[in-house]
DNA sequence: CCGTGGTGTTTACACTGCTTACATCATAAG
DNA sequence: CTTATGATGTAAGCAGTGTAAACACCACGG
């Protein structure tokens, strides 16, 4: 095979396989079942638990692969964003990517989180990290904390609302620019 | 039985029953089970369907009974709130039942809404409506339709960066504090 | 008094997560 | 080259789940 990873024994690298399928399916479908991903990877149902303790392991796993997605994405453009009008355009970013990934934006944000899960954890602590910073940098003034977090809690706010369907757009455009107005109306 | 609703055949009236049982679970556990919340009613594990089509039909009706829950606190002070204090008061009777509630708030925001669910969708827009509404009589500016939703998001996403540990407070006091100064500064 | 239809039961099936014991096989020591 | 070893995947099975039929009950209207 020519997987990237160092071929392990007997799959080449069954672990990343898994998390591709388990995502897959997330994306596609609704939910997703530690069977039929085996299944799906053509591995026996009970092979995912030599990778992962638990279903919520493999989960875990998905959205923390998720949150180093959005990340990506968030800093594709350049560093972090340095006007408003650059801010802006990060929600619009963080929103498009709710409503691009629906089931994964759940996995990652809608469900408990175990704090066992170092590397989820860590990966939801970089995006939070990312989104701080960039906030504090932009709005240095005394109650600078409470204004990023504010941003910070309205674009996630946003994300999730036009998720369920409780706002409504046309088009991607047409959210984006909604999501600018909204955005700057707070600031 | 001296159960309020009138009285049916042979429970009484299960379909209340079953619902009260399902929230149980939920508030107090983390998943709730079909065949669980029927063993809990002292019924067969098909009755429900009876009343539900489906599980998810089960938890919608949990749901919709949460977003009357939160409309019933929402007005419980007075009518709309008339000030910007009154506002941050709303924002934090809003941030307070999604930490009371996690399991049920999670439930209410962080599933798909299926849209033929039509008891939820009601009781779902009734909230929207409330906070649309309010928002709007508060800031009759021009831009006031994109400043409300920009509030409510915000307390939207508090709520759930609370919910999932991004945000932390010491204490309910201190939780309360941090979101009236977080509304606050974005007005 | 008896049918009827709403209500709950029985039985059954396919599927799930998970555990335990077992088979395989690449690697490293002899 | 042989062989022990430990990581990796398999086989078999248990308890629990959602769901679908077919069936039993029973308050109510005729």
């Amino acid at each position: 095979m020519s997987t990237s990873s160092a071929g392990t024994y007997h799959h080449g690298d069954l672990r990343a396989a898994l998390v591709a399928a388990a995502r897959r399916a997330l994306e596609s479908g609704e939910t997703f079942s530690l069977r039929a991903v085996a299944r799906d990877v053509g591995v026996s149902p009970t092979a995912p638990y030599r990778h992962f303790a638990d279903r919520d392991a493999l989960e875990s796993a998905v959205a923390a692969e998720g949150f180093r997605d959005l990340r990506a994405l968030l800093l594709s453009d350049d560093e972090l964003p340095a006007t408003r009008a650059a801010f802006l355009e990060f929600a619009v970013v963080y929103v498009d990517f709710a409503v691009a990934h629906p089931s994964l934006f759940r996995v990652m944000f809608g469900r408990e989180c175990d704090n066992d899960a170092d590397e989820r954890v860590r990966a939801a602590a970089a995006v939070h990290e990312l989104l701080t910073r960039s906030t504090a940098s932009l709005f240095p003034d005394r109650d600078a904390e409470m204004l990023g977090t504010g941003l910070w809690s309205a674009t996630h706010g946003l994300a999730f609302l036009f998720l369920d369907g409780k706002l409504r757009a046309a088009s991607a455009e047409d959210r984006a620019r909604r999501v600018r107005a909204t955005i700057a109306a707070l600031i």
